[in-house]
DNA sequence: CCGGATCCGTAACGATACTG
DNA sequence: CAGTATCGTTACGGATCCGG
């Protein structure tokens, strides 16, 4: 924790005095798509300044949140990773992404700064438990100059940036707001693929709509 | 939103930007168990000081997340309550109390400052979606001097402070401790009543128990 | 007394410069 | 590259004061 603490026995305010300062729970964002170099996390959170990134990442250590570890050779780079604490972070996360989606867009936030990974991290855990269970597939898309890519496990969906490692069942390539417009349901799988604003580069087209129906946005529905 | 963004298109940076000054969060937390006056709220988070309180409470209500209204007479009090968007902070923030559940208690917080209703904010929503469906029920606890009810309504179980407005199903009577004990799961409710820790006024030992199985931390062990 | 608003000292933040 | 040091600005926290 930080050198403070709202001093009460309640379960939130436990958790807010571990995540609450500003900045924490976008870096632990960051590192929902996998381990990230300092300079990496900087790159998309410039205005922390290393020094508030810094105090951040010691301080999710000394809480048992991150951890600092080697890439294996022969990358051998440092880099920040979540532990097994941090990565139960996934849903409550995703829970308050899924609520900031209804709100409406300040007009100071520039549309440039849209990154479809982020959207991918709500995208991923509004599936329906049993949506993707007994699945084991890779989903790869190509948005703009960004590279990401799901790992769908059994129940789990992973975003992850990058290409796949090992090859990927589906492989998609459109633009970000095709991406944005696909996820938010706004617009039907099968519909960007006739319009062109989806290409299909591996698999057929009944596999991206299947993809979509694991990764889309059941939960948007309010569930009551 | 408070006059600084983050200015990030991203879900998550979004909701923050209404959520994630300082104190924020804590408001919600004591609106979920029900509309409060100013006051009221100042009590339970003396630190804020009245301005901050003002200030927060003004530019929650600004973003729609909080409403200000008058009780029905003859209270004829104002209040503060949630719109129907922060109504939906409930499962997040939930979310969030079960993940600091697990987190080790700083030797600065001082147990004196434990409250009943605050554990049964957490307890209330770790119910496994299925448990309540088709029970209407009211579950009434006394616990130290802190009064509290549940309202379980099919599906949907909502912690309230203060006695049961129109009758209880079941109440009981225990110390802090005890409750807490019971909600963690550490402590059966039928060995919690032989040993007179907990004494049950209205309603039955099975009643009781099956209170608890409706309200117990079902997701404590994690899902996956 | 309730619901704020004003003032002010301190701590956190944000930008930049500097170092191993 | 991965941080630490410095410094002006903003937010917080405690207190006091004011209108209804």
């Amino acid at each position: 924790m930080s050198n403070k603490t709202y001093g009460q026995l309640c379960p939130l305010a436990r958790s807010l005095d571990v995540l609450g300062e500003r900045w924490t729970l976008l870096v632990i964002r960051e590192l929902l798509l996998g381990p990230r170099r300092f300079k990496d996390l900087l790159a998309v959170l410039p205005a922390m300044g290393t020094n508030r990134l810094s105090e951040r990442l010691a301080s999710l250590t000394t809480d048992g949140v991150v951890k600092k570890s080697v890439l294996p050779p022969p990358a051998s780079m440092p880099v920040y990773e979540l532990t097994e604490l941090g990565e139960q972070l996934r849903d409550p996360l995703i829970a308050l992404s899924l609520w900031g989606l209804k709100l409406p867009v300040d007009e100071r936030i520039e549309a440039a700064s849209a990154r479809a990974e982020l959207i991918a991290l709500s995208l991923a855990g509004a599936v329906g438990a049993s949506t993707s269970v007994g699945v084991h597939e890779v989903y790869e898309f190509h948005v703009g100059d960004e590279r990401l890519h799901f790992i769908v496990d059994d129940g789990r969906v992973l975003p992850r940036a990058g290409s796949a490692p090992s090859g990927a069942d589906v492989s998609v390539v459109c633009d970000i707001e095709t991406f944005m417009a696909l996820a938010l349901r706004e617009l039907a799988p099968e519909q960007a693929v006739l319009e062109q604003r989806a290409v299909i580069q591996v698999g057929t087209v009944s596999q991206f709509v299947r993809a979509f129906s694991i990764l889309g946005y059941t939960g948007l529905t309010t569930r009551r």
